[in-house]
DNA sequence: TGACGTATCAGACAGCTTGTCTGATAATCA
DNA sequence: TGATTATCAGACAAGCTGTCTGATACGTCA
């Protein structure tokens, strides 16, 4: 069933992260890259967390080859949007600015990094 | 047992909703809000839920009557801070900043809401 | 005092999610 | 053909969540 609205879990995030890294990866080698070794318990593993993400619409499954290959149809700055909105949506009544506010006041930025925020407070004028 | 790693649901924030209202609120009072009406078996869910609460620390309770008044012991901004690094935690290492910098690039100022955020940057020099 | 309303407390319960694993079956190839 | 390697379907325990029941203690008032 696709459920865009469950958020991934970590296991999940671990199997995207092989796949930012490494695209049209096999099961068998997103095993081998999570877990030290192969076994077959383990490739039954990372297929369903693939089966879920398949779900969940953050991957996609190329079934032509005799092992399907996977790709990840979401970035990890998607990710991070989709769990702001979801703490938006909890704690502020959908409005993110209230984060934006919130991480302004409590983080350290280095010089570079505030000269960027600037630019992207003034190119973001309504 | 004391966990405040996890995380506060939404049956639970209900909870806190009606707590920062109305600071020393009976379970009854906290019932009644939720619900429409009242009945026990909704009582006790309450007490459930507000049992938990303690157990994540969100929650105190004073015992000195005979039915309990219950206090919120965390704001929602501390919630919110919360969730976000619980975010920063699972998709950016721990760091803070690259939510502060998706966030301002995906969100709508009003004026005098950029105007507070220069003012947050600019008082949070390294 | 005793009856009654109202608390708390302990714990059962089903439904869901998550991570793991087993067994059956199909495709590939030496 | 036989061995290897896939996929697929589904079982499984553990944990979380929301709900509810039953037992027991407290307080008040006739």
């Amino acid at each position: 069933m696709t459920d865009t609205r469950r958020d991934v879990t970590d296991s999940e995030l671990a199997v995207l992260d092989v796949l930012w890294e490494r695209p049209d990866a096999t099961i068998r080698e997103i095993t081998e890259a999570i877990y030290q070794s192969y076994s077959p318990s383990a490739h039954a593993t990372v297929q369903k967390l693939l089966e879920r993400l398949e779900g969940k619409r953050c991957v996609t499954r190329d079934r032509s080859g005799f092992a399907h290959r996977f790709r990840a149809v979401v970035a990890r700055a998607d990710l991070i949007g989709r769990e702001l909105e979801a703490v938006a949506d909890k704690l502020c009544e959908g409005s993110l600015t209230p984060l934006l506010l919130h991480l302004a006041g409590r983080t350290q930025l280095t010089p570079e990094e505030r000269r960027q925020l600037r630019k992207l407070i003034d190119g973001n004028r309504g």
